[in-house]
DNA sequence: CGCGCCATGTAAGCAGTTACATGATTCC
DNA sequence: GGAATCATGTAACTGCTTACATGGCGCG
């Protein structure tokens, strides 16, 4: 059910389409949600029929036609509802690569800092990317507060997971 | 697919009960992975299906009686085969709390210093259980690698979203 | 007397993934 | 000529959550 709140919060700042939902979506929140523009489409089918959003259909000639979705005063209230009032639930973690650092001790050693040469590298790379969004965002006038602080979050994870792969490199290489 | 491995590597340690993979998983993969007794159950029932774990049924007087789980030749294969091979994805975060973070804008001050609070109150404890953990840990024989990069990780992990739970107060209090 | 631990499971429903499906335009 | 962008969706499947279900023992 949360899902339908990030999507909710993202139309709340600017009408948008389907479309601009995904990206923006992938752009801002791939830190702390993850889902796909066919599970994103579906929800705004569903959030619209509990009447949480409404659409005006614009007609383009040479590109597709598209839907631009708004909150609905419902919608409105019940992500601040939901915001206010709805439970905290702590963080759900799905972590491929640390399941294989738990099996550490059975596998060659070459194979294992290939495996942490591949995060540091991938990480480096969102790091990277996340910086230079920061930096574009911070240029821009319509910059919100929501988004400073969860890009500063995604910045800070990517840190502490390179640190940590650096760490665990280092431990691994000492005690071998 | 990934819990599967999840399980095969608690088990690859040393046989256990469904029961205790499940203690053991809440103790130590909390961190980057979740899960619930009933998914592991029946996980474990499908891993026995394709021949990855086999049991022996421990008959006790007073407790229940027990199976006890063992890796099978093609389970330790396949998890190591698993952990080379099969390609790293990037991690997937499901966070409730970063959601609202996004409308912070839209939420009275008050409201935002209470669920920052919450956060930091929740986090604090989930950092001392993890931290009395790892001590316990370190002074026993059998503590493998794996499970001190973990830790370490889950450390580091509450650390880092401390941190950024009292940069946020202070960000928002600056600006207000 | 009630709670927590040991120990196992099933069923129904919801959430999320992967693949399929279309099609014009613009840029290299 | 091919890839990326704009723009939308459906179908089948797998994964995950929540609730239901049982029951004895030990401890305070």
């Amino acid at each position: 059910m949360s899902l339908r709140y990030a999507l909710l919060g993202i139309i709340l700042k600017k009408p948008v389409t389907g479309y601009d939902v995904v990206r923006i979506f992938k752009q801002q929140m791939i830190y702390f949600w993850s889902s796909t523009h066919s599970q994103i489409y579906t929800e705004l089918h569903k959030m619209e029929n509990d009447n949480l959003i409404d659409h005006e259909l614009v007609i383009q000639e040479t590109l597709p036609n598209k839907k631009v979705y708004s909150l609905t005063d419902t919608g409105k209230k019940d992500l601040i509802r939901w915001a206010i009032e709805e439970p905290l639930k702590p963080a759900k973690i799905k972590d491929n690569f640390l399941i294989k650092t738990t099996i550490f001790p059975f596998l060659p050693i070459v194979e294992i800092d290939k495996l942490l040469d591949e995060v540091i590298e991938r990480e480096d790379k969102i790091l990277s990317m996340t910086k230079k969004w920061q930096e574009h965002f911070n240029n821009q006038e319509e910059r919100d507060v929501g988004t400073i602080l969860t890009v500063e979050y995604g910045i800070r994870y990517s840190e502490m997971y390179l640190e940590w792969c650096k760490w665990a490199k280092q431990y691994i290489n000492e005690i071998k």
